[in-house]
DNA sequence: ATGAAAGCGCTAACAG
DNA sequence: CTGTTAGCGCTTTCAT
């Protein structure tokens, strides 16, 4: 039982053409005899054939192979699960396949992938990358890559990216949570060398200092962007002497970690410690209690960002836009 | 800026050997000199030549191009992502490369994809079908590529297949649920023609019936695996007359939007209304109250997919068979 | 409008 | 041990 797949050499035998012209039905079919055309059609149907698209790749130069990259860092963040689905709509629209990896925070996934995706031969490539240094990414843009970046950027790179504006967003939040009476509110980052992690501790300190609270850096601190490190952080915080009464989680796995540390330990939310959380969740509103959360439109970003990765691959020599989109903070009761 | 690889005329010519020299030397390191092998690595490392995967695939027979596909029908069903997760995890350490795709519940975006992965000369497949009789995969299966369908069967097809074991692990959670003195129990499945959704019905049916419980077809429910009919459904259930004091989810998103609807009806969980959700996630803990839940190990099967695949691909004339997984009930507070 | 033939980058006989 | 060559399935000149 072998895969044996009728190929443009058949189709060409059973219409009694050449492959070329079998070919040319298929890219250009007005540059073929509407008689020929039809005859040919007919076969295609069928034998039921399709374009070998790893022959079509080999062959073709670049921009049509129809194929693009999509590399996230983490799967399991409900975030990235949006972007994933608006780049999959778009190019899902445009008759594009997509690649798809989850390195899960690790440089050794993400250089395999990206390695595996330069080899396929991909038109392009939309990426989270592992921070504002990635070797990787910025040598593959180096190598004239069409490449789109999301949710972190590249430093001193030309990369059209699409970010949020974290900073404000983070602001927005701790500024509702001072509003609420907290002067003791700590922050709960993800990984450090993150550039989102950074950007919502500096809307974090800027609101503090904006009401001339004073910033504790025993506060401040940073986890692994995994559910365990917020746990685990969040019970030293509130294990401290005074302890906070307002957490601001950093992200989605954090808030989790974090809001199990508090259960865990009995506390009452909002009344004990109050909780922002960085990224809206689909169960926010049935969390216990609902969650009040800094929206981000990861849908939104995953689709924008396959839109301009479309345009950069049509041409290539565009110059490259930061994009910045607006979070929307979603009141509900756990401050 | 051209994307101009490295390829083996290059590295051949820098060695001062063959090309098929160096293709030996990559593949067969024993076949060639060593001081020709370490001449050829050499300039392979400095050129930092990679292998075109593309012309690979197209040029090697079967088995061996490292590449498979993963179709899972919903990415946003946490369950899922952590079968996307397990089976990546054993692609990576097996170094395959992972073309996946999210059908989405659709029947055409299944077509495409399945197309694709097809025309892209995958090793093997693994999927969770449409329905059991899909025909889509039911057809590539006949054509003899290797495929694994996890969560959801086939009807009359031999085929490597993992599932859970549904019907007992919806019997156990009603069973609780009777346990707890409910008698008036609800059940809302997801789409009625995934095998799943009937499965648990079965295992409904059966807690009740063993226990002298009128069946309701009232009470019987299905909606289309998305959060919003969870929703729409519970809202009926609930504003019935004689309305169930307990209700059954059929998976994840079901939940999530029963919990949404009970929270919006101001009923209190357990005492108004209690609920078991299949599939466990992790912020089951966290959820108001926590809650009770059917758990899949979602992980397991996708790694386990895998590697029943890889077998399968090394040896395709391999009896198929299937592995029914238990699940596990966790109790928390929601019933 | 159509066909012949080159070639994308690679692997696998085959020959030496 | 190494080189020559055919060919995977396709697109694209270049002829006709």
């Amino acid at each position: 039982m072998k895969n044996q797949n009728p190929n443009l050499k058949y189709v060409a035998k059973k219409a009694g053409v050449s492959i070329a012209t079998v070919s040319r039905a298929l890219n250009y079919p007005d540059k073929v005899d509407s008689k020929t055309l039809a005859r040919i059609n007919k076969v295609i149907k069928e034998v039921n054939y399709k374009p070998n698209r790893v022959a079509q790749r080999l062959r073709i130069k670049g921009g049509n192979r129809k194929i693009i990259g999509l590399l996230v860092p983490d799967i399991q963040n409900p975030f990235y699960v949006e972007v994933v689905r608006g780049v999959e709509d778009y190019a899902y629209s445009r008759n594009y396949a997509l690649l798809m990896s989850n390195f899960a925070q690790s440089k050794e996934k993400e250089k395999m992938y990206l390695d595996i995706m330069k080899s396929e031969s991909v038109d392009g490539l939309i990426v989270a990358p592992y921070d504002e240094h990635d070797v990787e990414v910025i040598s593959l843009i180096k190598q004239g890559i069409p490449t789109v970046c999301v949710d972190r950027g590249l430093a001193n790179v030309n990369v059209d990216t699409i970010l949020v504006d974290n900073e404000n967003g983070a602001f927005e939040a701790v500024q509702l949570l001072i509003q609420k009476g907290h002067k003791r509110i700590a922050y709960i980052g993800g990984l450090p060398s993150i550039p989102t992690s950074q950007q919502r501790k500096e809307g974090y300190v800027k609101a503090l200092v904006k009401n001339n609270i004073e910033v504790d850096e025993k506060l401040i601190r940073f986890g692994d962007s995994k559910k365990e490190s917020g746990n685990q952080i969040a019970k030293e915080l509130l294990k401290m002497k005074n302890s906070p009464t307002a957490i601001f989680a950093g992200n989605n796995l954090i808030t989790l970690g974090t809001l199990e540390t508090i259960h865990s330990l009995g506390l009452s939310i909002p009344k004990d410690v109050a909780i922002i959380g960085f990224d809206d969740m689909p169960w926010a509103i049935s969390l216990n209690p609902p969650l009040t959360a800094v929206k981000q439109p990861g849908y939104e970003i995953g689709k924008q960002a396959a839109g301009l990765l479309y345009q950069r691959i049509m041409d290539p020599e565009k110059l490259s836009a930061k994009t910045i989109l607006n979070t929307e903070l979603i009141v509900r009761s756990s401050c």
